[in-house]
RNA sequence: CGCGGAGUGGAGCAGUUCGGUAGCUCGUCGGGCUCAUAACCCGAAGGUCGUUGGUUCAAAUCCAGCCUCCGCAACCA
């Protein structure tokens, strides 16, 4: 029997789980669910990762241990997997025991082959906070984001991994090989990251805690890379005594993530097993985000699509279905809650649900629920069995390709051919006529076998509902099997069917976005937003070292967005001495004309600097607003320019 | 001149490799049917395929320029 397996990443509890990552998980179900059908002996992991600055902050705020707050969380993710029928076989926590031993000793074997070696990590550091921050974590001033106070550059000693051995072998995996699914990602990959040179990652840290220790230098943790990327291994048993299924399952078939995480398994990863010479994992699957009216998720819009929520109003396999169905590897999918009932509506509940309803309706109404042996053919039967059975080869392919999308397109147009074949040999006329009674037993026999085959290949993306189906057409256990998806006549002769519930019943549209609408507004005021934090005060000064700042008023004389950047404006302004150029960030909350002609306040004796290549001379002051935006501080506009602020 | 992606009937997408009647799903309108969850089936309307120019007998498709949107990178003095 051949091995297939797959992966989710190794979700970051630092919040609820949310629709995204729920699809990851329910896309790699939905393949594993496939696989083991077709027979391969599956392996499907999915985990938390559970170390880092983030979480030891999180959990000092709320007073616990960083343990004890990320098991509360993974009992939300595995809570969500269960309600959502998630089949995974392993679940890794990468604070388990094997885990974080086995970590310790790779790093030791990267150490020892010489692709780890110590050095200084660079960074903006905040002395009171004892915190290293990159550029882009810094606050609106350039200030630690913690305390807002000043950062200084400083230096940590840390152990980095050699990436540059690998640059070529990493880019011709990703341009002459199917590693990367899809394959149109590897240019920008190869522009952006490889083709600059791979710089070395730091993989190493000594500013904080959380995280697995360097056994042989104590005072580092492994950072992240090493610890997270992996589970991929040590959940089989790499390095540890915990499992031993790596020589059966590794490498990989498929990892599946989202984009935002595509560079580190495209690039990262295979340079680390490279290092060890181990084997690669065969595919890496990036799909998009599912957006909300075509923005990217944010926390805030977490609870418009609360997985939890919608499950319980339609049920998982609605939900499953809808995801799947919506996203197409590589893009971006737009969610609304409109554009899920309406998919659930006419496909589900219009198309599926009804086709099994009417048919067995008919079965039970003509022939009290128990087909008779006679038969005719006819007309139209030839084409819908043909189609029937070349079903399971398409499904095959698409799920092959991980196209879960177009493999649930081919599935449901065999619904609709069947519903056609319905119209197109009319059973209720042949039901008048006594004579024809072999003729509807047929066409009945016909549909039961063409719901059987749809349903069986559906069991792998909606598991809850599908066996329920099955019952109702009087599928046997054993009739139901991926072998049987491609033959035709399984069913008993004289099959009896069990009508049951509507298995999707049909949404009112207009009523439940309503509901949904008054759920979101009824969480989001249990929830009220916290306060905005406002910054502590900084340090007391004395007024001579406040006289060191030049405040002046300015008038704006023009203004213009800087090509190629979202946030910055170029102003150009009379300070009573002449004419200067500054640079300042508000591009996103002002336009040039909302500025033209009034007066401001500059920062006037900044030393220059530049900006997206462009000259900036002082600093225009604004304050933060509630919402997170900034405001201009306009003075009174009959200041004349240059008057000093004291 | 940083890198990459995208612009196709009201909405969401396919088609572009290897030019040759513009296709799918949803929605709208008209018709049919009554077994079924006001579901199903058939038909119709609706597109100068972002824009300009070029190559060609022929361009959504190839070439050049331009515009707009999105993501990454940079960036809030």
């Amino acid at each position: 029997m051949s091995k297939f397996y797959i992966t989710t990443p190794i979700y970051y509890p630092s919040g609820s789980p949310h629709i995204g990552t729920c699809y990851t998980t329910v896309a790699c179900d939905s393949i594993a669910r496939y696989k083991r059908m077709q027979g391969f002996d599956v392996m499907f992991l999915t985990g938390t990762d559970e170390h880092g600055l983030k979480i030891e902050e999180k959990a000092k705020e709320k007073g616990v241990t960083p343990k004890e707050y990320v098991d509360e969380i993974v009992a939300n993710f595995k809570k969500l997997w269960q309600r959502m029928n998630i089949s995974y076989d392993r679940y890794i926590r990468t604070t388990d025991d094997y885990h974080v031993e086995a970590i310790q000793k790779i790093f030791k074997r990267l150490y020892d082959r010489g692709y780890i070696y110590k050095g200084e990590y660079k960074g903006k550091y905040c002395t009171p906070c004892e915190s290293f921050w990159t550029q882009s974590q810094l606050d609106e001033n350039g200030c630690c984001p913690e305390c807002h106070r000043e950062v200084t550059e400083a230096k940590e000693e840390a152990y980095f991994f050699k990436m540059s051995p690998f640059a070529d072998r990493i880019e011709k995996l990703l341009t002459e090989t199917d590693y990367l699914r899809p394959a149109s990602r590897a240019t920008e990959l190869v522009n952006n990251f490889i083709r600059p040179g791979l710089e070395d990652l730091c993989v190493s840290r000594t500013s904080f805690t959380w995280g697995i220790p360097v056994d042989f230098d104590p005072k580092h943790v492994v950072y992240v890379w090493i610890d997270a990327l992996f589970n991929y291994c040590t959940a089989l048993g790499f390095e540890n005594g915990r499992y031993d299924d790596y020589d059966k399952y590794w490498p990989a078939d498929v990892h599946m993530v989202a984009k935002d995480i595509m560079r580190f398994h495209a690039v990262i990863w295979p340079a680390m097993l490279m290092a060890l010479d181990m084997p690669l994992p065969k595919h890496l699957a990036v799909h998009g985000w599912i957006t909300f009216n075509g923005h990217k998720m944010s926390k805030s819009m977490g609870n418009v699509i609360d997985p939890f929520v919608l499950s319980d109003r339609y049920g998982a396999d609605a939900i499953r279905y809808h995801i799947l169905r919506e996203m197409a590897l590589g893009a971006d999918s737009s969610f609304s809650n409109e554009i899920m009932i309406n998919r659930i509506n006419s496909d589900l509940a219009n198309g599926l649900g009804n086709l099994v309803s009417r048919t067995v309706a008919m079965v039970d109404k003509y022939f009290g629920g128990t087909l008779p042996t006679d038969r005719q053919e006819g007309e139209f039967d030839d084409e819908l069995i043909s189609e029937a059975l070349s079903l399971r080869e398409k499904t095959d392919e698409f799920i092959e390709n991980t196209q879960i999308n177009n493999a649930l397109a081919e599935i449901f147009k065999l619904v609709s051919r069947a519903n056609k074949y319905i119209d197109e040999t009319a059973p209720w006329v042949l039901g008048k006529d006594e004579s024809k009674k072999a003729r509807l037993a047929s066409v009945l026999y016909n549909l039961l076998e063409v719901i059987r085959i749809i349903a069986t290949l559906l069991s792998a993306f909606m598991p809850e509902t599908m066996p329920e189906i099955l019952e109702q057409i009087g599928a046997d256990k054993e009739q139901v099997s991926y072998e049987n998806a491609a033959k035709f006549g399984v069913l008993d002769e004289n099959v009896t069917v069990h009508k049951g519930r509507i298995i999707f019943p049909r949404i009112d549209v207009d009523k439940e976005i309503n509901d949904l609408n008054s759920i979101l507004v009824s969480q989001q005021e249990q929830k009220p937003e916290p306060e905005t934090e406002l910054a502590p005060i900084a340090e007391q000064i004395d007024i001579d070292t406040f006289a060191k700042s030049d405040l002046r008023v300015a008038k704006v004389i023009s203004c213009e967005k800087i090509k190629r950047s979202k946030k910055l404006l170029c102003l150009h302004l009379d300070d009573g001495f002449g004419e200067r150029q500054v640079v300042s960030g508000i591009a996103q909350w002002y336009q040039p004309d909302d500025l033209i002609g009034k007066k401001v306040i500059i920062v006037a004796n900044l030393a220059p600097v530049k900006l997206c290549g462009v000259e900036s001379n002082g600093m225009i002051c604004a304050a933060d607003a509630a919402d997170g935006s900034a405001k201009v501080i306009f003075p009174d506009q009959s200041l004349p320019c240059g008057s000093k602020i004291r």
